[in-house]
DNA sequence: AGATTGTTTTAGGAATACCTAAATTTAATA
DNA sequence: TATTAAATTTAGGTATTCCTAAAACAATCT
């Protein structure tokens, strides 16, 4: 059976993988705030239940089994994300952290129905794919990194990545949201900061940040 | 700390205490599906904890710090089947499950939005007080049990007990729900099942479903 | 290769919230 | 009042999930 507290390995693990990162207990360690002994548990009976396959340093995939629960909940997570900021109005940077709650308080039911009531999204206000019913999940335009954009170059803004709330606050305050339009003014070589202009104001933002922002080129 | 559990606990207590009902500890057991055992240690929790004072066999009573939390529960749990249902649509005799869940993983944040959302509603869909969120109940008309009509006698419903899902499944059914309109056709003293008609179709109840629907008398 | 650093596991515990079975206490009834 | 019935508690366990501290292991750097 699964718990919530193995419902949050879970996604977890499937949210890294998504993105390519390697996950390793300690990564999980640190994102779900835990101790590594307390995961290094964990994996283990994950493991003997089948919902993925660990090779300690190497990393860990999810089998089937896995999957399976991980896209549910990731399903779950975005579609209560995105009816909390388009129907109730919640706060951008504030849908994250509710959504981990209710993902796991609701029936399948509930969630088809709100899928239902928002005529089916394909992407939640981060710019995630909401995986469907049946378990495909939505393919988006190839992105690159707002790190990586050369200077003069412009974008839109596409996905940004919703560990920290802090940090959504902030792009949400500089106005780096979803759909945005952006251009690359300038770019420092000794810190990778970099100056980008948004509705005609001027911003620096850091490495760190730049690397949480995925865009599409505009050319 | 107040954790689900102790919430379930305290929801139960507040619930049944609203309708008059002596709350003792093998009551709780058998509304939360739980061995008396588990019950007897808890109420000594809550107890010490000052939630609630128990005297054994006398019945339990909410202290301040309970009563506050339990009212805010209880929002909750009316605030989310309110909205399940004016919203979402999801079917009358489902909200109160999928509601006992939600009530658990939301912010007061969350609720204060929805209850704004929905235009501050008074009562919910099975026409209880939904708590305000300064502690105030709205207070309702003085009902009467429709199992103490007498024959020829005519009401609108206003309050059902949702204890049951398949109750409120059959309620639905024949159309017993909030603000219908019906009358006593029939009264059998033998088991004191009644007749009733409800839009224009006679009806069969037993005595204990009509314990479980409340009227406004008309007269 | 050896030392250092980082990752993972083990050992031993704690808290929470359940359980069954047996004992006890109280209330209701004959 | 004595007995029976019902409610409650105790005793002894279990499962889950977390903890710290220490040990073991692997990867990387010099």
């Amino acid at each position: 059976m699964s718990t919530v507290s193995k419902e949050d390995y879970l996604r977890v693990i499937y949210k890294n993988l998504e993105d390519g990162i390697l996950v390793n207990a300690s990564l999980i360690a640190e994102q779900l705030q835990i101790s590594n002994a307390a995961v290094s548990e964990m994996l283990r009976k994950l493991s003997n239940e089948k919902y993925l396959s660990y090779v300690p340093y190497r990393g860990i995939q999810l089998l089937q089994k896995g999957k399976i629960e991980a896209v549910k909940l990731v399903r779950r997570h975005r579609i209560w994300e995105t009816f909390l900021y388009e129907v109730i109005k919640v706060p951008w940077y504030k849908i994250d952290e509710e959504a981990e709650n209710l993902e796991h308080s609701s029936s399948d039911d509930l969630i088809d129905r709100l899928e239902g009531f928002m005529n089916n999204p394909e992407f939640d206000p981060h710019g995630h794919p909401i995986p469907r019913k049946n378990g495909f999940v939505p393919k988006q335009k190839k992105l690159v990194k707002l790190s990586e954009f050369k200077v003069n170059k412009s974008g839109f803004v596409r996905k940004v990545n919703d560990q920290s709330s802090e940090l959504l606050h902030h792009l949400f305050e500089i106005g780096l949201t979803i759909g945005k339009k952006f251009s690359v003014i300038e770019k420092r070589n000794f810190d990778n900061s970099m100056v980008i202009e948004i509705e005609n104001r001027n911003h620096t933002v850091s490495e760190k940040l730049a690397q949480n922002v995925f865009a599409e080129i505009l050319r």
